[in-house]
DNA sequence: CGTATGGCTCCTC
DNA sequence: CGAGGAGCCATAC
């Protein structure tokens, strides 16, 4: 499966859903966003809360990094893909990623 | 088709 | 530090 697989496939579902993957997407490798950030880049700052249900939505689990979306706290937030908050911070320390006040275990 | 409820949240008191 | 309200989209009845 490729992005431009997903990409064509986003075309199914609801342009708001489009906008927040795209923005997922675009979130640099290895790096965190908050939520509210993919809310302002899709245009929508009050829509924080349509972003996490449209991520945990996402039927494009590795394509789109919803893992690399977090709270604006540094808080991972939740997950509802298999695994839960675990497999999240798996992936993110997977990534190397630098989580802001994070519990370093797990 | 219209209405009601929930969600990976954020901000202010 | 803790609790409550707000504003947005999708889904179910």
């Amino acid at each position: 499966m490729t992005k431009e697989q997903v990409l064509l496939k986003m075309r199914s579902h609801t342009p708001f859903r489009q906008a927040v993957w795209k923005a997922c997407m675009a979130i640099p490798a290895g790096q965190t966003r908050s939520y509210k950030w993919i809310a302002e880049q899709i245009g929508r700052p009050g829509a924080v809360r349509a972003v996490g249900s449209a991520l945990g939505k996402n039927p494009f689990a590795p394509i789109v990094p919803c893992h690399r979306v977090i709270r604006s706290d540094g808080n991972p937030g939740g997950f509802s893909a298999p695994g839960g908050v675990k497999a999240k911070l798996k992936l993110l320390k997977k990534e190397k990623a630098r989580l802001p006040g994070l519990l370093r275990q797990a």
